[in-house]
DNA sequence: AGCACGCCGACT
DNA sequence: GTCGGCGTGCTC
């Protein structure tokens, strides 16, 4: 019997979290290996170099390819069972191989940020106070001269269950008064794990609305096919009702004991999503965003692991959160880019959601207004399900686009007279309007009206944006500050002024122009603060009329019910990018915004201003709408070669240095080009658009392919050829497979 | 990524 | 004479 428990693996396989595309081989000390059983997914401490480190044992093997001498056994067990699972320790193994990363990079992000630290998987414990027999049978009368005391030992009185920490000080209840009781030993404290598990809510579920033939057919299909793996793609137009199709396809999964994952974009959606779930499941909800503590998300993150959370709201990062039991994977909005990671471990969570979902055999359910190209090929290639939902629910109207001709016309702050009447018009209705300019700040330059000078950047190759309101000039790029200039660095002249407006002033000029309605700004900078988004939508639910002005946080699934006129700033800004896929993102993102009005009732209105009303993308868009724009899209992008037809890899370089990113990039084209498959294409490498951020000069190559193997071979070729040139120099690259942004 | 070792400037 | 600057090299 206790030879059972003998581990027969003499060595065991580390990942690490250092840059290194390695796993670290450690000898298992024999009297660890009798008592307990090691298992891959552990923590455990490990000598490295000249210090220790946490690691996570990834495979158990009978050898080495280390000469046994320099094998070091490893210091101590963590964990008494696995934190990465089996099922997470796969997808960590395959994302470590699809996207050229450092497995014990990969493993480390799957991690709670408390457990990378090496805290131990269990849930935070509270101080729960509870009396003594003494303190159950005193009478309060005796402690009359101290009313603090008094309180306390009442309030804990009346919860006989004990009375937790957080609950004492809710009822505002004062500690000292606590350890007071304590000392006299009317009181004990009693440490409780603090787990969330059973604590249902007490109200009713609100009674589902009736389903229209559309969303019927959908909740039908997808019910049919929830047991199997399969791709959904719920393509419905805003308003159509997407959630209320989810929702009844989570109402029969939870019936049935799974657990759901809900991912969506940003942590300004999930307040909102929580509500709607709230009232509608009387089931465990856990939240897992970047706006909760360390110490939250480990909680939520156990709550998980334990299978006690039957449905978990998170973004990105929760991809990789443990669910014995799931059932379901939603990637709501999955056309946002916010799915991406953008820098380190640049995975995208919409992806491995899939792979995820396809190992499990369970479905994954995409919701969109405006699917992303990929999507929308799987959906074409019949790879995904196509769910189509394309009229709004109730009586609700599809927003009519008009394009407003701003050639030659004189603007009042950047309006035209037509869209200024539209908003006096809609405002006297007593509904509201919203201003969509993706352009934060008060204005993007500072000028110099004698020597033309301009404020730039002093790291970065951009100009600085003026914020009025804070008095600085703000880099959007590196996040530099400085003071609000007033004379003219170069020629002293006092006579400096703002080119171009963003949304700062167009908030601080409708204020002018429309005293008396309220006037609400939504960008990063209003918002920064914990809970600020909340306040402000909860402010514009209180008016009638308004003005919401805001960049494409306002487009990201709020809705403002007494919204009737959108107003698009600059519809072409989008429309002239040197990134092919500018045009996909312009279209969601009009799309997106116009989506905004007439959700209730009301029909609502959308005024595009524009310098180019016949550009035939605008055109397309307003009287096509976003399927047939995509359509066109796509055969553009299959002419062309372009993903998703084509499959693509990126490498980054950047280097303090000028030329230095540039130079080993053409190094490394020259040395392994040769040996790259005939089904490869290679362009570049070239400078990034904006050559120099944050004071690095940055350069890239492009590589293509039809075929995802001679694709990865190149990359891994690729990776192999930069680990070992970058050793002695300062340049640091990244490989970008499936990039978003291709400059 | 850390963390050491390693050789050259302004300080007790 | 040292404290410490960050260049470069290694980690099972």
């Amino acid at each position: 019997m206790q030879e059972a428990l003998l581990t027969p693996y003499p060595f065991i396989k580390v990942a690490l979290p250092v840059p290194m595309r390695t796993l670290f081989d450690y000898k298992v000390p024999k009297a660890l290996a009798l008592r307990h059983e090691l298992k891959p997914g552990m923590r455990i401490k490990v000598p490295f170099g000249k210090s220790s480190r946490l690691g996570v044992i990834v495979a158990l093997s009978e050898t080495s390819d280390w000469d046994p001498e320099q094998v070091k056994p490893f210091t101590s067990l963590v964990d008494e069972s696995p934190v990465i699972t089996k099922e997470l320790m796969a997808l960590c193994e395959w994302a470590a191989r699809y996207y050229h990363h450092p497995i014990g990079d990969v493993i480390f992000h799957a991690l709670p940020v408390l457990l990378r630290k090496g805290e131990n998987a269990e849930f935070r414990t509270e101080n729960w106070w509870l009396t003594t027999p003494e303190g159950q049978t005193i009478s309060l009368d005796e402690l009359k001269r101290a009313p603090r005391q008094q309180d306390f030992l009442k309030a804990v009185q009346q919860h006989p269950n004990g009375l937790s920490q957080h609950a004492a000080s809710v009822l505002d209840l004062a500690p000292s008064a606590g350890k007071t009781l304590e000392e006299k030993g009317l009181l004990r404290r009693e440490p409780r794990s603090f787990n969330k598990g059973g604590e249902k809510h007490a109200h009713q579920t609100q009674v589902p609305p009736t389903l229209n033939p559309e969303q019927a057919i959908a909740t039908e299909e997808l019910l049919d096919s929830r047991h199997h793996f399969n791709v959904s793609l719920l393509d419905g137009v805003t308003g159509s009702g997407k959630t209320e199709v989810f929702l009844r396809l989570m109402e029969r999964l939870i019936e049935e004991g799974k657990q759901i994952l809900v991912m969506v974009p940003e942590i300004g959606l999930t307040p909102q999503t929580l509500k709607r779930f709230e009232v509608r499941f009387n089931t465990d909800i856990v939240l897992m965003h970047s706006n909760m503590s360390d110490r939250e998300r480990l909680d939520a993150w156990l709550l998980a692991a334990n299978g006690h959370a039957k449905i978990i709201i998170g973004t990105r990062s929760a991809a990789f959160i443990p669910a014995p039991n799931l059932g379901l994977i939603v990637i709501d909005e999955e056309h946002d880019t916010s799915y991406k990671q953008h820098e380190g471990f640049r995975y995208h969570a919409r992806d491995l959601a899939i792979k995820r979902a396809q190992a499990l055999d369970i479905p994954v359910l995409l919701a969109s207004a405006t699917p992303s190209y990929e999507s929308l090929t799987n959906a074409l290639q019949k790879r995904f399900t196509w769910l189509k939902l394309r009229k709004r629910a109730g009586n609700a109207h599809i927003p009519e686009m008009e394009r407003v001709d701003l050639r030659g016309k004189t603007l009042v702050h950047g309006f035209s007279e037509h869209a200024l009447a539209s908003i006096k018009l809609c405002l006297d209705r007593k509904e509201q309007v919203l201003i969509f300019l993706n352009r934060r700040g008060y204005a993007p330059t500072l000028m110099c009206h004698q020597c033309g000078w301009i404020a730039a950047c002093d790291h970065c190759d951009v100009n600085l944006t003026v914020h009025k309101r804070a008095n600085k000039l703000h880099c959007h790029h590196c996040d530099t500050q400085k003071a609000l200039l007033h004379t003219c660095p170069e020629c002293q002249s006092e006579e400096l002024f703002t080119v171009g407006e963003g949304t700062e002033q167009i908030e601080t000029q409708l204020t002018t122009l429309f005293k008396d309605t309220p006037i609400l700004r939504v960008d990063r900078d209003s918002t920064q603060r914990k809970s600020a988004m909340e306040k402000l939508t909860q402010k514009i639910h209180e008016h009638d009329q308004a003005i919401l002005i805001g960049t494409q946080m306002l487009a990201k699934g709020h809705h403002f019910p007494n919204v009737t006129l959108v107003v698009i700033m600059d519809a072409d800004a989008g429309l002239f990018s040197s990134d092919f896929r500018g045009m996909e993102r312009t279209a969601q993102l009009i799309t997106q915004v116009a989506g905004r009005a007439g959700r209730a009732k009301k029909p609502g209105h959308v005024l595009l201003q524009t310098y180019h009303p016949d550009h035939a993308a605008i055109e397309c868009l307003c009287n096509l709408g976003y399927e047939h724009f995509a359509i066109d899209g796509l055969s553009e992008r299959k002419s062309l070669s372009l993903p998703p037809f084509f499959h693509q890899v990126i490498v980054r370089a950047e280097s303090g240095n000028e030329h230095e990113a540039m130079q080993l990039l053409a190094a490394m084209r020259n040395d392994l080009e040769p040996y790259f498959s005939k089904d490869v294409y290679l362009v570049g490498p070239y400078t990034a658009i904006i050559v120099r951020k944050a004071g690095q000069h940055r350069a890239l190559i492009s590589i293509k392919s039809a075929q995802r193997a001679p694709l990865h071979q190149a990359t891994q070729m690729m990776t192999k050829w930069l680990e070992q040139s970058t050793r002695q120099n300062r340049i640091r690259f990244a490989i970008d497979v499936d990039p978003l942004e291709t400059y």
